[in-house]
DNA sequence: AAAATTACCAACCGCCATACG
DNA sequence: CCGTATGGCGGTTGGTAATTT
């Protein structure tokens, strides 16, 4: 490190959120005992590069707890049974560092527009904006910051990476398997998903579907060819499925039809919302609430389209929102994005991911999700 | 030890829907 | 009604770290 201009001691290592940056702001050059081990999940991924243990300025890229004390404790020359016992660190950067050099680099600059990994001092200024004015208004951001950021790269920051509440790390067994629940359910809607995750962001969904569940899915597909068995029952018993969700769909739709009909204006494979649902009734029930909200609204379209345009941080009830999310597009027949085709052999999967025990478990520990959720979650599956 | 490959993920791009004048 | 600006979303990129060869 070049320089110390900024040098701060955290007591504890919180997500990086408003008071965060505040501190280290305003609170600088604090000193006090920080405990350890603690949750380097917590820390701001690709924050400054450089921390000081008792003393001893080591560098850290990861943000594994286990990586940051196994430095912390080569920083210090003590072996890993003792890390628990309390020792400072600070955490500091140069007012011009960059987070790292990951992502992509500035392309070009047109118009004095900043493009590439946000630096500490940017996203305190846009947080520091965001506190006083909140969130919305893109727009006037940097014109009255002035971040030499556009407007779309100031929501992007705060909403995947900036915002509190936002969990960072690896996904549990049960989000993993939420997840591809949905995304069978969805699509690649990543945003939607992400409303049932409210602690992840859709981008971050999107690059662990993109990196890992798309591989482990394929891969138990590959393994599930051979099983020509099992294959076939579990086929015939979705296609029976959906075949059943099909028509009672259909019939449905085809009452309401003049109340919902915004809905159905992308649908023009004839598969207007073709659910992944283990029943029938399944689908009429969640239907059943669905029209009705939609017949209590006079305003059809806002009532029908209403959760297509929500946003990552609202919670709807699963019953109202997956409906219209679902009728949108066909999940599983003839649409631009397919996500796990019905031809897809479950086999496989189904065993593992299935698995309502471990779904169970983790509900009792992990309260990522309201009850009601998780309730019709158990009933769709 | 070095080279090659893979994994990761922040941040970009382009498109679309909506708001606004 | 029309054109433009903006917000939101999904797909993609590409530099670095980690892993494998």
């Amino acid at each position: 490190m070049k320089e110390r201009e900024r040098r701060v001691l955290l007591t504890s290592l919180p997500s990086i959120s408003t008071e965060v940056l505040q501190k280290l702001t305003f609170d600088l050059k604090v000193n006090a005992p920080l405990a350890v081990p603690f949750d380097y999940s917590r820390l701001p991924t690709q924050v400054p590069a450089y921390i000081e243990v008792n003393g001893s300025l080591i560098s850290i890229y990861e943000r594994k707890t286990r990586v940051l004390l196994k430095l912390a404790n080569k920083a210090v020359g003590k072996e890993e049974e003792e890390i628990n016992k309390p020792i400072s660190i600070y955490i500091q950067w140069s007012s011009g560092s960059t987070y790292n050099n990951m992502g992509r680099p500035p392309c070009c600059d047109k118009l004095g527009v900043k493009k590439g990994p946000w630096t500490p001092e940017e996203d305190i200024t846009l947080v520091s904006y965001i506190q006083d004015h909140g969130p919305g208004n893109w727009r006037a951001i940097p014109t009255t910051t002035g971040l030499k950021r556009c407007s779309k790269s100031c929501r992007l920051r705060w909403t995947n990476y900036l915002r509190p509440g936002i969990k960072r790390g690896n996904f549990t067994d049960y989000e993993e398997k939420l997840i591809i629940h949905l995304q069978a359910l969805l699509g690649n809607r990543w945003a939607a998903i992400a409303a049932y995750l409210p602690e992840r962001t859709d981008n971050d969904i999107k690059n662990y579907w993109n990196t890992h569940l798309r591989k482990k899915i394929s891969k138990a597909q590959e393994l599930s060819n051979y099983e020509s068995n099992s294959k076939g029952q579990w086929e015939r018993r979705l296609q029976t499925d959906i075949n059943m969700a099909k028509q009672a769909l259909s019939d449905a739709l085809s009452l309401e039809k003049p109340i919902c009909d915004s809905t159905e204006s992308k649908n023009s494979s004839g598969y207007s919302s073709a659910i992944y649902a283990s029943s029938a009734e399944n689908i009429s029930k969640l239907l059943k609430g669905w029209v009705k909200k939609c017949s209590v609204s006079n305003t059809s379209d806002q009532a029908c389209s209403a959760s297509s345009t929500g946003g990552t941080t609202t919670t709807t009830s699963f019953a109202t929102n997956l409906l219209p999310e679902a009728s949108e597009t066909s999940l599983f027949y003839g649409e631009s994005k397919p996500s796990i085709e019905v031809s897809t052999p479950f086999s496989m999967l189904e065993t593992w991911l299935f698995d309502e025990s471990t779904v169970d478990q983790q509900l009792g520990q992990d309260d990522l999700l309201d009850v009601s959720l998780v309730d019709t979650y158990h009933d769709l599956f």
